[in-house]
DNA sequence: GTGAAAGCGCTAACAG
DNA sequence: CTGTTAGCGCTTTCAC
């Protein structure tokens, strides 16, 4: 790690051009193998990693893909990012070393192990982000298969101009989340990479784009709820008015009841995506007195806290009322009841995004694509199939 | 897209010299405040964004951090990397694109939304992952914090060297998780930038180290099992003999129940961290007829396959056996009943690995950490606190 | 405060 | 099959 090796290290080692060197690690079969034997040798020998920056630069491309998502709650904006300028914040990682680490001796003293008492869950983290991991996971395998690495960030409220240039700089394409980046500095960027917006349906744009089907899923579940049950009144607890994902629920949720000519009561609570507003609404429901034959929310947040409520209050779900939400997260799973819900394909999307990118990559000059990956209705305990 | 503008070409257009430009972008006030606007906004009017590369070689540091994960089963190896050589397997692309793209038209198709019968819990995709989510978040935020970007890669059992290579050479600091990454491989790219170890804790590396402290985690379990319930006979289902996980679980339990003075009986059953093995043990347990008091497993997936099995049989759990797991995974939140286990500070684990990078490429020349985190022993209802 | 010039390490023609 | 030679776009002294 002291004097870093670089190619010509390597060629005046293996007593050949660096252009030799280059090229066994290039296109090894256009070196001679006895060449290109010495050569990797003295690669091994010397300890030489090519230099990735050398490699963008001159190559004009890096074989990076980016990714970028939205930040983790809280976590962040707390701390603000350490003073970079020269030496990326080198100094400031000194000063909190000590805070976390810890010698084996003081780590394995038993009073450093706390036992705690999460009887009642209290312990348990906010699992919060694992859509979004989902995505990531499956942009990682996708960029793979096609050769890219693959370098993330999570859009913080402040300075996200500055990484999104700073990612935008070292990538050969990018991803962009939901509403992570304003506008304006994603039509930035897309005039040096191809960008690509992921589930963010801003209509208008340009750009390509992937998405999952809200509209259709929200419609096939709207037709098996009133379909396979005798509903005669239905609530949806909306999304935040100004959500694209909202608005497309809500729209195939309309198809659906007129499709399925329903006839009865609909009646359309605004919500905030959020659990505690489920649980308010619930509320409402219950001292209303008139309980609905079905709640249909908009994603299965809000859903959860309708069923809390249900279920501290005694009330039937699915007998006395259905319940239903939206995305498909790993809660739903394990309500109770088990929520029936709108699978969203989070891997899926990734995969999708990287496509979409090493798609434009190959035909820049195409027009802008968009995809629309299909969902899955997962009809569970809270809104479950005919009897 | 077309012409990416480079810094000559912001200098032209604001009328000033490249080094102005680059002084603009890095030392704002060392330039005077009307320089600075002018250059300021020609880099909007052109949509200039600073090349990585060439930055990452004139300032011989990338900004850029790396993260290497294991790989997530099955989902890959399937699919061999698209031919890499130039075009990074752009043709690759184009071939398997019309596979999950799809017109809108097409996905708003109700037909193309498919119900499932979900009430078995059948269509649930595997978790896996989640352990590392957390670590990589954790990174993520870290990395931030410090200035850095962060790159992450998922290790693949072949090609993995390439990878690692790849990686390397864009990066200033790798952080590599269990055992993703031969020593040999890991002592190479080790000689170029600084590499941290995380959670494997191979012995007699002369290389920085994060891990959490098992032994304890272990130790103070298994007092809390004895002390706080007469435990007579008590089953430990171990895990993998070569894992160093199992090895400093183990001998947690050893110390744990030397302190407490446990007098009863500890029978060792080997396992392999998995589900199945668990639901395998506890059958033979049931068979053997002779239930110990309490079951401790090494993991927290052996720990839910032997509750699976009591619950089939109608074994009360805690009532006529305690079971423990390790780990503190999110199905043990959701188990039934909910398991007793010790959560690994995953998300802090990513932290301390960055900030172990950090601070070696602050101190080079510093002898090698070994940080060990804390742990929880989480007390739920399948091995409640003491009565 | 600003400009000129010398690389950073590698790839990619182009010769041989 | 191998070597020579230009850059790739930016940071960074060193003068002015």
């Amino acid at each position: 790690m002291q004097k870093v090796p670089t190619v010509y290290d390597v060629a005046d080692h293996a007593g050949v051009s660096i252009a030799t060197v280059s090229r066994v690690l290039r296109r090894p079969d256009a070196v001679r193998p006895e060449t290109r034997a010495r050569v990797l040798s003295s690669v091994r020998d010397l300890g030489y990693v090519p230099s990735g920056s050398a490699r963008g630069l001159a190559g004009r491309r890096t074989g990076v893909l980016g990714l970028f998502l939205p930040g983790h709650d809280g976590l962040d904006e707390t701390t603000p990012p350490a003073p970079t300028a020269d030496g990326a914040g080198v100094d400031a990682a000194a000063a909190d070393a000590a805070t976390a680490t810890t010698a084996d001796a003081a780590a394995s003293d038993p009073a450093a192990t706390p036992l705690i008492d999460d009887r009642d869950d209290r312990a348990a983290p906010a699992p919060s982000g694992l859509y979004f991991d989902e995505v990531l996971r499956g942009a990682e395998i996708e960029a793979w298969r096609h050769g890219f690495a693959l370098m993330v960030a999570a859009g913080r409220g402040s300075s996200r101009e500055v990484m999104v240039n700073d990612i935008a700089g070292r990538v050969d394409g990018l991803a962009v989340l939901s509403q992570t980046v304003p506008a304006d500095l994603v039509a930035h960027v897309a005039r040096r990479i191809p960008v690509v917006l992921v589930a963010d349906s801003r209509p208008g744009d340009d750009i390509d784009h992937v998405g999952v089907d809200n509209l259709g899923g929200m419609r096939a579940l709207a037709r098996h709820v009133i379909a396979s049950h005798s509903v005669r009144s239905l609530v949806y607890v909306s999304g935040p008015a100004d959500s694209p994902d909202e608005a497309d629920r809500r729209a195939g949720l309309d198809e659906g009841l007129l499709e399925g000519a329903f006839a009865g009561d609909l009646r359309v609570v605004p919500g905030t995506f959020g659990r505690d507003r489920g649980r308010e609404v619930a509320t409402e429901l219950l001292v209303g007195g008139r309980l609905p034959d079905a709640v249909m929310c908009a994603n299965d947040q809000t859903a959860l806290g309708v069923l809390d409520v249900f279920a501290a209050k005694g009330i039937d779900v699915p007998g006395r009322v259905l319940v239903t939400g939206f995305d498909g997260i790993e809660a739903g799973r394990f309500s109770r009841p088990r929520l029936t819900t709108v699978r969203q394909p989070m891997a899926e999307l990734g995969r999708a995004a990287v496509r979409a990118i090493v798609d434009r990559l190959a035909a820049p000059e195409r027009d802008p694509q968009r995809v629309t990956l299909p969902v899955e209705v997962l009809l569970r305990e809270s809104c479950p199939p005919a009897p």
